[in-house]
DNA sequence: ACAAAGCTATCGGAATGCGATAAAACTGTG
DNA sequence: CACAGTTTTATCGCATTCCGATAGCTTTGT
């Protein structure tokens, strides 16, 4: 509500794939409705401030009024969802930090990043992290804000477009060149700044440069004033599982400075990472 | 294994989570059972380590294998879990952590806090974090490790009892006496460590003293070799919301000396949280 | 104060999820 | 490599469970 909305993204339309893939999966006879609605409510609150209503739930999730109520009414009895009584309105419960918690307990890439990210952190002042792909899209696992760059609406959990941000471009660049497609081919190149590249061919070119400099540099392509360099994670069988960025302001750093120092950084750490990673193969 | 169907098949399917709850919601009519079991299968990765198998989840949720079956189908079209074609297995996908983005965002504590945190962390060298309540639990919503005690199997989400842990002793106290009392009813003493306090009486007196105190100091109760001080966050109406943390050793710290150099710490830090907080009332 | 909007409660009907079962795909053992 | 044991996938008829319309109730706004 008191958020700068400048050019940063305002990241609506995740909701509206839901909506038509349950369109598609009617006839899937596995498929549970009910339980794709529900998780629809949670979506919902997606990226939105304040508590909503019931109404506001309907509309968002497409559900009529009858169905919403049935759902935040599990979903409360279920302690997924607090409702204030006075105002009748829902927030997400602190339940769903847990499922984050259950993630990245799961994944060892968190045992051997943190204390390599917290040195790193502290040793340059700068904010690090760790992204994860899924799908089109890098999804922060692993946050360290520096003091002078804390961002808040960047936290754990934050998914941008793979294609513009360094950490996702990281990982694209090293995908077997056929999966590399089949994300390029359904990614949306949305233009988030003036800067973002949203040329296909341009994004391609770029990728095969990063991996040959191994590293990604990107430049206010997702937030302006933001500059960016990230290295990929690999696993047993070199594939990326995930990106190490660190994450800086175009007022403290230019692109020729952060190629020349933090470049080697992200690469020195995330191949610190990969290799005690050898034996752990991601899906 | 088949069953004997010899027996008539009464009301089978029980949740092993919550057995006694499905219960009593047995004739709410507005309960949406397949939402619950789907949440249940997610849950059911909870607390483990590597991933499961379809056979696993079953056992664990107290499915039959075909619910199993069209959950953990209907989950992984929607993208909350991932399967491994190879093994078969199932994992929780990164999409579970976006969870944690929609409710951190929605929390305005998150933006006020993230900066102290930080600063705090910063000056002492000291992990810091930020815990909230959910039922009788404290959660993690935000935590900053410091470079000598990273612990990993602490991380965001992180559930533990509120009684033996600082943040949640902190929240305790502060709570109005009868909330308080109906959090220690349905509060489980368990003995995680020898020096844990598993008397209720003992307990209530040690809260009444963290009260009188401003804070609240823990040494070795939830893990050996811990020691933690933690002050209440108080919202627009001063009521507990979090609370916010310094957790260490007891190898660098004796409880005496944090009471003397670190209580003032998160005392200062959670007063200027709560401060910024005037005008929230949580749920 | 009076509307209008939003939320809660109820209910009959039928679509949807249920669970048994069988086939298929692994796993391990000699 | 055959064979038994186990786990996963696929199928299907039936009844349970969810659906959505509706009406009554509570709050909000002017």
């Amino acid at each position: 509500m008191r958020r700068k909305p400048l050019e940063t993204p305002l990241e609506a339309p995740e909701f509206a794939t839901d909506t038509q893939r349950r369109e598609e999966e009617r006839n899937d006879p596995l498929f549970v409705n009910s339980l794709g609605k529900g998780l629809a409510v949670l979506q919902a609150f997606g990226s939105d401030w304040d508590a909503l209503g019931l109404r506001e739930i309907a509309q968002r999730t497409g559900l009529n009024t009858s169905a919403a109520q049935r759902f935040t009414h599990t979903l409360t009895q279920l302690g997924y969802l607090k409702k204030d009584e006075k105002t009748r309105r829902y927030r997400l419960g602190p339940r769903m930090l847990s499922f984050a918690y259950s993630y990245l307990r799961a994944n060892p890439l968190y045992d051997v990043a943190i204390p390599i990210v917290i040195s790193v952190r502290d040793e340059w002042q700068e904010t690090v992290n760790v992204s994860v792909m899924d799908d089109t899209d890098a999804v922060v696992a692993i946050r360290m804000p520096s003091q002078r760059r804390i961002n808040s609406n960047t936290a754990i959990g934050r998914r941008m477009p793979a294609f513009c941000v360094s950490t996702g471009r990281a990982m694209l660049a090293w995908l077997p060149p056929e999966e590399r497609a089949a994300i390029l081919d359904r990614t949306d190149f949305v233009r988030l700044t003036s800067h973002t590249i949203t040329d296909r061919a341009a994004l391609e070119a770029e990728l095969d440069r990063i991996r040959q400099d191994g590293f990604a540099g990107v430049e206010e392509e997702a937030d302006l004033g933001e500059l960016a360099v990230a290295a990929p994670i690999l696993d047993g069988d070199r594939k990326p599982i995930a990106a190490l960025g660190i994450t800086t302001s175009t007022a403290y750093w230019t692109m020729d400075d952060a190629r020349e120092k933090l470049s080697p950084i992200v690469q020195q750490a995330a191949t610190a990472i990969s290799r005690s990673l050898q034996g752990w193969h991601g899906f």
